[in-house]
RNA sequence: GCCCUCAUCGUCUAGUGGCCUAGGACGCCGCCCUUUCAAGGCGGUAGCACGGGUUCGAAUCCCGUUGGGGGCACCA
């Protein structure tokens, strides 16, 4: 058995989406637990529409995921290099062959001349190239050529059946007769996807090709030129292909490139765990276990094979999303935790770029009282504003209005009172005299007690534990913040 | 239209002929815990698209129907 070699390679176009991680990640996945090989590769070769913008943007969401690649961009490799738009002359002398060895042919036909046919003979256009040009004469050929006109080259496909078996699917054929022939080079003489795909793999000696379900009609295209490849020296054999199936939206489309929750890099910006991305796009179509459905990423690399994945397509669904994520979050080490809500409050302008050792300590304090009620690192910076607020501390409006009632300034003063008073600031002491005061002495409920001192001192009606935070916040500032709302009330 | 493909709770799935009066997770609904919100625990809700076969026996195999999706570029 040969080495397992697998391959991602997208186009530079556009913003990197969930769907091409889900690619990514089986490709990465596969190749890991085979312990084989993962090839990046780039597929620039429309010039029109890729930019270096999305390049940087793809090597970012790679990086994140954590997806490290064998041979690619960056890291270079034995079949370099690894653009395409570097690799034109390559591509180039392989259509060459592939015309001398009459695997290919020139076609003059413009797409509306091929459309104008099937009409006028009562075909549907959409049924593609109609193969006109398949057996020009040299003479032909030279009159085109007279009336300045240009060609691309197309494969001849093969006038028998092709059946390939698809690692998700099974056995899968294409009649003869029903795929026409595929252009492989523009008019212009540039080389077209459908040339440079294959023959990449086959230089790069791909064997196994997992790609989504919007390219499984394009295998039998391939397959055809692999054996022209194969019987040109240039591949070696034809790879194992696995479809996976789409991921879809609520109209069970395709999910757009377009839709907000495909966008891979917002996930970062909310807050979200790579591994809990990971995660969950795993499960899109896929399952560890039977009563199981949080691991990490080693754990999917263990299990995971590409013949275990679903065939039917799956809907995205962000709540499962988040769930996946939160439990993640409660996975991480606190330490770690910490370490990662860090950069949010940075950004959110809580803490500075070199944090005071005593900000790091409540940060630490503070981690796992966040840690078990957020859902993403977000949640949990915006559930530690108040205690890096200082100056800029303000009340939620809406918290306010909800808890600031009636008995709020007896229940403030009563307080303020009992923790004046106290000895020690610390959780312990803060509880027993704020329900000594609260709840025994003036027969308050807890859950009306607590509510305008939580507000007063975090200033929202969701935060960590009331007297953890109070004792993170010290007792000046609580003292401070429980004054402050007393007075406005 | 043609080709390919898919079909288990609302959603993601387990299930590969008897262990299935179909298991788990998310969601939703209750209850418990409780200083808020969560988390956690317990319980509940809900599904094998339909019709024929094959078989002693089918969610599982076959055929068909219906429905869904993808593709049909000188994009990738």
């Amino acid at each position: 058995m040969t080495e397992v070699r697998t391959r991602f390679c997208p186009s530079p176009t556009g913003v990197p989406h969930i769907g091409l991680a889900r690619t990514c990640m089986y490709n990465w996945a596969y190749a890991r637990h085979h312990g084989g090989t993962f090839v990046f590769r780039i597929e620039d070769t429309d010039a029109a529409r890729d930019s270096q913008e999305s390049y940087d943007q793809l090597l970012d969401a790679l990086a994140w995921l954590g997806f490290d690649w064998d041979e690619g961009p960056e890291v270079g490799g034995p079949h370099a290099p690894y653009r395409q738009s570097e690799r034109r002359q390559i591509h180039l002398d392989v259509a060459k062959r592939l015309l001398d060895g009459g695997y290919a042919y020139e076609a003059f036909s413009t797409p509306a001349e091929v459309e104008a046919r099937h009409k006028a003979a009562g075909r549907d256009p959409k049924l593609g190239y109609d193969n006109f040009d398949r057996d020009l004469t040299e003479e032909q050929k030279a009159a085109y050529r007279a009336e300045g006109r240009t060609s691309v080259l197309r494969v001849r496909m093969p006038a028998e059946d092709i059946t390939f078996t698809d690692l998700v699917r099974g056995e899968v054929t294409y009649r003869a007769g029903m795929v026409p022939d595929f252009a492989i080079t523009r008019a212009d003489g540039t080389p077209l996807y459908t040339l440079t795909n294959p023959v990449d793999d086959a230089m790069m000696r791909i064997t196994h090709v997992i790609r989504g379900e919007d390219l499984l009609s394009s295998t039998p295209r391939q397959i055809a030129l692999y054996r022209a490849l194969i019987e040109l020296g240039v591949a070696e054999a034809v790879p194992a292909y696995a479809h996976a199936p789409l991921v879809v939206d609520e109209t069970r489309k395709k999910m757009s490139k377009r839709d907000p929750r495909s966008d891979l890099l917002a996930y970062r910006t909310k807050g979200y765990l790579p591994e809990g991305i990971l995660n969950y796009i795993a499960l899109l179509g896929w399952s560890i276990g039977p009563d199981r459905d949080v691991f990490s990423p080693e754990e999917l690399v263990a299990a995971f094979d590409i013949a275990d994945v679903n065939s039917n397509p799956s809907r995205f669904d962000e709540k499962k999303m988040d769930a996946i994520n939160g439990s993640h979050i409660r996975m991480l080490a606190p330490e770690d935790l910490a370490g990662r809500i860090l950069p949010f409050l940075q950004d959110m302008g809580l803490l500075g770029a070199e944090p005071t050792e005593e900000q790091l300590h409540v940060l630490s304090v503070a981690t796992p009282l966040v840690q078990e009620r957020t859902g993403t690192l977000v949640q949990g910076a915006e559930m530690m504003r108040f205690l890096f607020a200082g100056e800029n501390f303000a009340i939620d409006a809406d918290s306010a209005a909800k808890n600031f009632k009636d008995d709020a300034p007896a229940i403030l003063d009563a307080s303020i009172t009992a923790l004046e008073a106290l000895p020690k600031w610390t959780t312990e002491a803060i509880e027993t005299a704020l329900k000594a005061t609260l709840i025994d002495d003036m027969g308050i409920k807890p859950r009306k007690a607590f509510g305008p001192l939580r507000v007063a001192a975090t200033g929202k009606a969701v935060s960590p534990p009331l007297y953890e935070s109070m004792e993170l916040l010290g007792r000046e500032v609580s003292l401070d913040r429980l004054r402050a709302a007393r007075a406005t009330l």
